[in-house]
DNA sequence: CGATTTTGACCCGCGC
DNA sequence: GCGCGGGTCAAAATCG
Protein backbone atom coordinates (compact mmCIF):
# COMPACT_ATOMS: atom_id res chain seq x y z
CA UNK A 1 0.00 0.00 0.00
CA UNK A 2 1.92 3.19 -1.18
CA UNK A 3 1.80 5.92 1.38
CA UNK A 4 -0.67 8.27 -0.14
CA UNK A 5 -3.33 5.32 0.06
CA UNK A 6 -2.29 4.42 3.60
CA UNK A 7 -3.01 8.50 4.68
CA UNK A 8 -6.30 8.30 2.89
CA UNK A 9 -7.71 5.27 4.23
CA UNK A 10 -6.31 6.49 7.91
CA UNK A 11 -8.18 9.87 7.40
CA UNK A 12 -11.10 8.14 6.23
CA UNK A 13 -10.74 5.91 9.29
CA UNK A 14 -10.24 8.88 11.79
CA UNK A 15 -13.40 11.06 10.46
CA UNK A 16 -15.56 7.99 10.26
CA UNK A 17 -15.18 7.27 14.36
CA UNK A 18 -15.40 10.85 14.87
CA UNK A 19 -18.62 11.77 13.27
CA UNK A 20 -20.16 8.57 14.35
CA UNK A 21 -18.70 9.67 18.46
CA UNK A 22 -21.23 12.85 17.32
CA UNK A 23 -24.08 10.97 16.09
CA UNK A 24 -24.67 10.10 20.00
CA UNK A 25 -27.15 7.13 19.00
CA UNK A 26 -29.46 5.92 22.03
CA UNK A 27 -29.20 2.25 21.70
CA UNK A 28 -32.63 1.23 22.65
CA UNK A 29 -33.47 0.25 25.91
CA UNK A 30 -29.91 0.74 27.23
CA UNK A 31 -30.12 -0.94 30.68
CA UNK A 32 -29.75 0.42 33.75
CA UNK A 33 -26.19 -1.57 33.87
CA UNK A 34 -24.66 0.79 30.85
CA UNK A 35 -25.49 3.26 33.03
CA UNK A 36 -22.81 2.05 35.28
CA UNK A 37 -20.94 5.31 33.87
CA UNK A 38 -23.30 6.98 35.97
CA UNK A 39 -21.49 7.06 39.36
CA UNK A 40 -22.61 3.84 39.89
CA UNK A 41 -20.17 2.34 37.91
CA UNK A 42 -17.65 4.27 40.72
CA UNK A 43 -18.74 1.99 43.95
CA UNK A 44 -14.76 0.94 44.00
CA UNK A 45 -13.86 4.39 43.74
CA UNK A 46 -9.66 3.34 43.55
CA UNK A 47 -10.39 3.42 39.81
CA UNK A 48 -11.68 7.10 39.15
CA UNK A 49 -13.72 7.13 35.84
CA UNK A 50 -11.80 9.36 33.54
CA UNK A 51 -14.07 11.75 31.46
CA UNK A 52 -14.90 11.77 28.13
CA UNK A 53 -14.89 11.13 24.29
CA UNK A 54 -13.08 8.85 22.46
CA UNK A 55 -13.98 7.46 19.10
CA UNK A 56 -11.72 4.35 18.24
CA UNK A 57 -13.08 1.82 19.37
CA UNK A 58 -14.37 -0.58 16.43
CA UNK A 59 -14.22 -4.10 16.03
CA UNK A 60 -13.59 -6.62 13.41
CA UNK A 61 -15.17 -9.04 11.63
CA UNK A 62 -18.07 -9.43 9.73
CA UNK A 63 -19.90 -5.84 10.49
CA UNK A 64 -20.51 -3.72 13.15
CA UNK A 65 -22.39 -0.94 14.33
CA UNK A 66 -21.37 1.66 16.98
CA UNK A 67 -23.56 3.98 19.44
CA UNK A 68 -22.21 6.24 21.58
CA UNK A 69 -23.82 6.98 24.89
CA UNK A 70 -22.04 9.76 26.39
CA UNK A 71 -23.08 9.77 30.28
CA UNK A 72 -22.85 13.24 31.87
CA UNK A 73 -22.89 13.00 35.84
CA UNK A 74 -25.04 15.60 37.69
CA UNK A 75 -23.20 18.49 38.09
CA UNK A 76 -21.53 18.63 41.34
CA UNK A 77 -22.18 21.62 43.81
CA UNK A 78 -18.84 22.95 42.31
CA UNK A 79 -19.74 23.06 39.31
CA UNK A 80 -17.21 20.50 37.81
CA UNK A 81 -18.89 17.92 35.72
CA UNK A 82 -17.20 14.18 34.86
CA UNK A 83 -18.35 13.15 31.43
CA UNK A 84 -17.80 9.26 31.07
CA UNK A 85 -18.17 7.85 27.31
CA UNK A 86 -20.37 4.79 26.59
CA UNK A 87 -19.75 3.23 23.37
CA UNK A 88 -21.93 0.04 22.39
CA UNK A 89 -20.51 -2.03 19.31
CA UNK A 90 -22.17 -5.00 17.81
CA UNK A 91 -20.39 -7.49 15.96
CA UNK A 92 -21.40 -10.40 13.93
CA UNK A 93 -19.37 -13.33 14.83
CA UNK A 94 -19.80 -16.91 13.81
CA UNK A 95 -22.46 -18.41 16.20
CA UNK A 96 -20.18 -21.21 16.76
CA UNK A 97 -17.59 -19.06 18.30
CA UNK A 98 -17.71 -19.31 21.87
CA UNK A 99 -14.95 -16.73 22.75
CA UNK A 100 -15.77 -13.37 23.81
CA UNK A 101 -13.42 -11.76 21.63
CA UNK A 102 -13.85 -8.60 19.79
CA UNK A 103 -10.78 -7.35 18.15
CA UNK A 104 -10.72 -3.81 17.94
CA UNK A 105 -6.55 -2.99 17.77
CA UNK A 106 -6.35 -2.60 21.52
CA UNK A 107 -4.77 -5.02 24.04
CA UNK A 108 -6.86 -5.92 26.97
CA UNK A 109 -6.73 -8.21 29.38
CA UNK A 110 -9.29 -9.91 30.84
CA UNK A 111 -10.19 -9.34 34.60
CA UNK A 112 -13.98 -10.80 35.01
CA UNK A 113 -16.42 -12.78 33.21
CA UNK A 114 -20.54 -13.00 34.74
CA UNK A 115 -23.39 -14.47 33.90
CA UNK A 116 -26.17 -11.18 34.08
CA UNK A 117 -30.05 -12.41 34.79
CA UNK A 118 -31.27 -10.69 31.85
CA UNK A 119 -29.11 -12.67 29.40
CA UNK A 120 -28.36 -16.54 29.35
CA UNK A 121 -24.76 -15.91 27.78
CA UNK A 122 -22.04 -14.50 30.34
CA UNK A 123 -20.66 -11.57 29.88
CA UNK A 124 -17.08 -11.01 29.93
CA UNK A 125 -14.94 -7.43 31.63
CA UNK A 126 -11.97 -6.42 29.55
CA UNK A 127 -9.26 -3.81 30.88
CA UNK A 128 -7.05 -1.93 28.58
CA UNK A 129 -3.32 -3.78 29.06
CA UNK A 130 -1.98 -1.80 26.22
CA UNK A 131 -0.81 1.08 29.05
CA UNK A 132 -0.98 0.56 32.98
CA UNK A 133 -3.04 3.91 33.54
CA UNK A 134 -5.58 3.66 30.63
CA UNK A 135 -8.83 3.65 32.46
CA UNK A 136 -10.75 2.29 29.83
CA UNK A 137 -13.00 -0.83 30.28
CA UNK A 138 -15.19 -2.72 28.09
CA UNK A 139 -17.99 -5.57 28.56
CA UNK A 140 -18.50 -7.99 25.73
CA UNK A 141 -21.56 -9.79 25.88
CA UNK A 142 -23.76 -11.84 23.20
CA UNK A 143 -26.90 -10.37 22.25
CA UNK A 144 -29.68 -12.05 24.16
CA UNK A 145 -31.83 -12.16 21.28
CA UNK A 146 -29.20 -12.79 18.31
CA UNK A 147 -26.33 -15.13 19.40
CA UNK A 148 -24.07 -14.39 16.57
CA UNK A 149 -23.69 -10.91 17.42
CA UNK A 150 -21.52 -9.91 20.12
CA UNK A 151 -22.03 -6.55 21.76
CA UNK A 152 -18.98 -4.84 23.36
CA UNK A 153 -19.67 -2.10 25.24
CA UNK A 154 -16.63 0.69 26.22
CA UNK A 155 -16.42 2.58 29.09
CA UNK A 156 -14.11 5.74 28.90
CA UNK A 157 -11.20 6.68 26.83
CA UNK A 158 -8.12 5.88 25.68
CA UNK A 159 -4.86 7.67 27.47
CA UNK A 160 -2.69 6.40 24.81
CA UNK A 161 -2.45 5.82 20.98
CA UNK A 162 -3.71 3.35 18.92
CA UNK A 163 -1.35 0.45 19.01
CA UNK A 164 -2.34 -1.01 15.83
CA UNK A 165 -4.29 1.71 14.06
CA UNK A 166 -2.87 1.61 10.78
CA UNK A 167 -3.28 -2.63 10.29
CA UNK A 168 -7.35 -2.06 11.50
CA UNK A 169 -8.25 -0.02 9.10
CA UNK A 170 -10.94 -1.52 7.39
CA UNK A 171 -12.42 -2.22 10.92
CA UNK A 172 -12.50 1.22 10.98
CA UNK A 173 -14.14 1.77 7.91
CA UNK A 174 -17.61 -0.27 8.85
CA UNK A 175 -20.66 1.28 8.38
CA UNK A 176 -23.59 2.40 10.96
CA UNK A 177 -26.34 2.49 9.39
CA UNK A 178 -28.47 2.08 5.56
CA UNK A 179 -24.86 3.84 3.34
CA UNK A 180 -24.96 6.66 5.96
CA UNK A 181 -22.28 8.75 4.55
CA UNK A 182 -21.94 11.28 1.91
CA UNK A 183 -17.95 11.89 0.68
CA UNK A 184 -16.83 15.09 -0.59
CA UNK A 185 -13.23 14.97 -1.65
CA UNK A 186 -10.76 17.69 -2.23
CA UNK A 187 -7.92 16.76 -4.51
CA UNK A 188 -5.89 19.60 -4.63
CA UNK A 189 -4.77 18.39 -0.88
CA UNK A 190 -4.80 14.95 -0.25
CA UNK A 191 -8.05 15.42 2.31
CA UNK A 192 -11.27 13.76 2.67
CA UNK A 193 -13.88 14.74 4.12
CA UNK A 194 -16.64 11.78 4.77
CA UNK A 195 -19.78 14.01 5.97
CA UNK A 196 -22.03 10.98 8.45
CA UNK A 197 -24.34 13.00 9.44
CA UNK A 198 -26.31 12.75 6.39
CA UNK A 199 -27.46 9.31 7.40
CA UNK A 200 -31.15 9.30 6.81
CA UNK A 201 -31.80 12.04 9.12
CA UNK A 202 -32.71 11.31 12.88
CA UNK A 203 -29.90 10.66 14.64
CA UNK A 204 -32.04 8.29 16.69
CA UNK A 205 -31.27 4.67 16.35
CA UNK A 206 -34.51 3.02 16.05
CA UNK A 207 -33.51 -0.83 16.48
CA UNK A 208 -30.03 -1.01 17.11
CA UNK A 209 -30.13 -5.25 16.68
CA UNK A 210 -31.80 -5.07 13.13
CA UNK A 211 -29.40 -2.35 12.28
CA UNK A 212 -26.49 -4.68 12.98
CA UNK A 213 -28.15 -7.26 11.11
CA UNK A 214 -28.55 -5.12 8.02
CA UNK A 215 -24.82 -3.83 8.21
CA UNK A 216 -23.54 -7.17 8.27
CA UNK A 217 -25.74 -8.55 5.64
CA UNK A 218 -23.07 -9.15 2.21
CA UNK A 219 -25.82 -6.81 0.40
CA UNK A 220 -25.21 -3.92 2.57
CA UNK A 221 -21.36 -4.31 2.49
CA UNK A 222 -21.34 -4.43 -1.35
CA UNK A 223 -23.50 -1.14 -1.69
CA UNK A 224 -21.44 0.82 1.03
CA UNK A 225 -18.33 -0.22 -1.15
CA UNK A 226 -20.37 0.63 -4.84
CA UNK A 227 -21.27 3.96 -3.47
CA UNK A 228 -17.61 4.90 -2.02
CA UNK A 229 -16.63 4.07 -5.39
CA UNK A 230 -18.99 6.07 -7.04
CA UNK A 231 -18.09 9.04 -4.78
CA UNK A 232 -14.49 8.72 -5.24
CA UNK A 233 -14.83 8.00 -9.12
CA UNK A 234 -17.38 10.73 -9.71
CA UNK A 235 -14.57 13.33 -8.50
CA UNK A 236 -12.63 14.08 -11.58
CA UNK A 237 -9.86 15.94 -9.90
CA UNK A 238 -9.21 12.77 -7.26
CA UNK A 239 -9.36 10.54 -9.59
CA UNK A 240 -6.15 12.62 -11.52
CA UNK A 241 -4.83 12.80 -8.35
CA UNK A 242 -4.98 9.40 -8.02
CA UNK A 243 -3.84 8.83 -11.21
CA UNK A 244 -0.84 11.00 -10.59
CA UNK A 245 -0.15 9.37 -7.17
CA UNK A 246 -0.35 6.28 -8.30
CA UNK A 247 1.85 6.96 -12.19
CA UNK A 248 4.60 8.11 -9.49
CA UNK A 249 4.72 5.44 -7.87
CA UNK A 250 5.37 3.45 -10.72
CA UNK A 251 8.30 5.17 -12.64
CA UNK A 252 9.49 2.01 -14.87
CA UNK A 253 5.89 2.03 -16.39
C1' DC B 1 8.85 -18.27 34.53
C1' DG B 2 6.14 -14.37 33.48
C1' DA B 3 1.82 -13.19 31.40
C1' DT B 4 -2.81 -14.20 30.83
C1' DT B 5 -7.19 -16.48 31.76
C1' DT B 6 -10.46 -18.71 34.77
C1' DT B 7 -13.55 -18.71 38.41
C1' DG B 8 -15.34 -18.50 43.06
C1' DA B 9 -15.62 -15.09 46.57
C1' DC B 10 -16.36 -10.65 47.87
C1' DC B 11 -18.00 -5.74 47.69
C1' DC B 12 -21.44 -2.47 47.20
C1' DG B 13 -25.57 -0.13 45.36
C1' DC B 14 -30.37 -0.60 44.91
C1' DG B 15 -35.08 -2.09 45.57
C1' DC B 16 -38.32 -3.97 48.61
C1' DG C 1 -32.25 -4.69 57.25
C1' DC C 2 -32.01 -8.06 53.79
C1' DG C 3 -31.52 -10.17 49.46
C1' DC C 4 -30.37 -9.66 44.69
C1' DG C 5 -27.44 -8.66 41.06
C1' DG C 6 -23.62 -6.34 38.68
C1' DG C 7 -18.86 -5.47 38.97
C1' DT C 8 -14.23 -6.51 40.75
C1' DC C 9 -10.62 -9.03 43.14
C1' DA C 10 -7.25 -12.40 43.52
C1' DA C 11 -5.60 -17.14 43.88
C1' DA C 12 -5.12 -20.98 40.98
C1' DA C 13 -4.65 -22.81 36.52
C1' DT C 14 -3.04 -22.48 31.99
C1' DC C 15 -0.26 -20.95 28.24
C1' DG C 16 3.73 -19.56 25.46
Amino acid sequence: MSEENRRLTEMIACLYGSQITRQSLESEGEPPASTAASPTSTKRSRESMETSNSGDANSNKIGTVEADHVDAQSPASDGTCQRIVMKKVCTRIDPSDTSLVVKDGYQWRKYGQKVTRDNPSPRAYFRCAFAPSCPVKKKVQRSAEDSSVLEATYEGEHNHPHPARSSNLPSCATPSGPVPCSISINSTRPTITLDLTKNGGSAQQPDLKKVCREVASPEFQAALVEQMARELTSDQKFTEALAAAILRKLPDY
